[in-house]
DNA sequence: TTTTTATGCATTAGAAAATTATGTATATAT
DNA sequence: ATATATACATAATTTTCTAATGCATAAAAA
């Protein structure tokens, strides 16, 4: 497993990308997707996931349905339509941010 | 600008690679530098700058070697052996996490 | 059958890494 | 004269995370 620490600032883009492409999601599956979709290298922590829903749904981004499966408890995430704008924002900047941050890193820049 | 906040978490690295390919930098020509091969991109703050140097040398992958020009004070930062190796790492893991974020926020996956 | 693992939510204490503001000082351009 | 650029640095605060803890149900393993 890889540097976590240079994951610090992308949860909310993450979690809004994976809502963009799955409709509805809950808390719990969406750590267990990330786990799976990046082969174990990024582990969202609850202690970060949970905080980031709040503010996302406080941020009018995520709205919440409650369900209850059985005898527990689940709730769905969806993105609102200020959410699905701001998802292409930051979706769009991470797109820079990875393109600058490539650039960077490159063998043969630094010099010129 | 973008989302300076993706950033976060990548300073070390930055600065290990300049000096990786530049031999020996001062601070203000670092954040020269990234400014310039970002086009404005990204800028450095000194408040994050100057604690990652020190940390840097702290850590015995930087070295530094004080010099007077005209009547002013640089201090020129050059990768130690250990600074080399553990550069290397930085970049490795860095290539890992933007291979696995572009992969995250790739329109086609999130779905599988 | 008891105990561990998985599912599902959440909060809190603390650490790490940044931003913003401030400070000191010299050099150059307006 | 005054603003901008060069060059270092630190302190207060904020953001964002990890690690730890807590509650509760369900399933699997010992």
């Amino acid at each position: 497993m890889g540097n976590q620490k240079l994951y610090k600032g992308s949860l909310q883009t993450i979690i809004l990308k994976l809502l963009a492409s799955n409709t509805k999601m809950y808390g719990y599956e969406i750590t267990q997707k990330v786990k799976e979709l990046t082969k174990g290298e990024l582990k969202i922590t609850e202690g970060a996931l949970y905080p980031a829903l709040h503010k996302l749904e406080a941020d009018g981004l995520l709205e919440v349905e409650v369900a209850k499966v059985g005898n527990r408890l689940r709730k769905y995430y969806k993105l609102t339509e200020n959410g699905t704008r701001e998802t292409a924002n930051k979706l769009e900047e991470m797109q820079e941010f990875l393109k600058t941050m490539q650039h960077l890193v490159n063998p043969k820049f630094g010099l010129e």
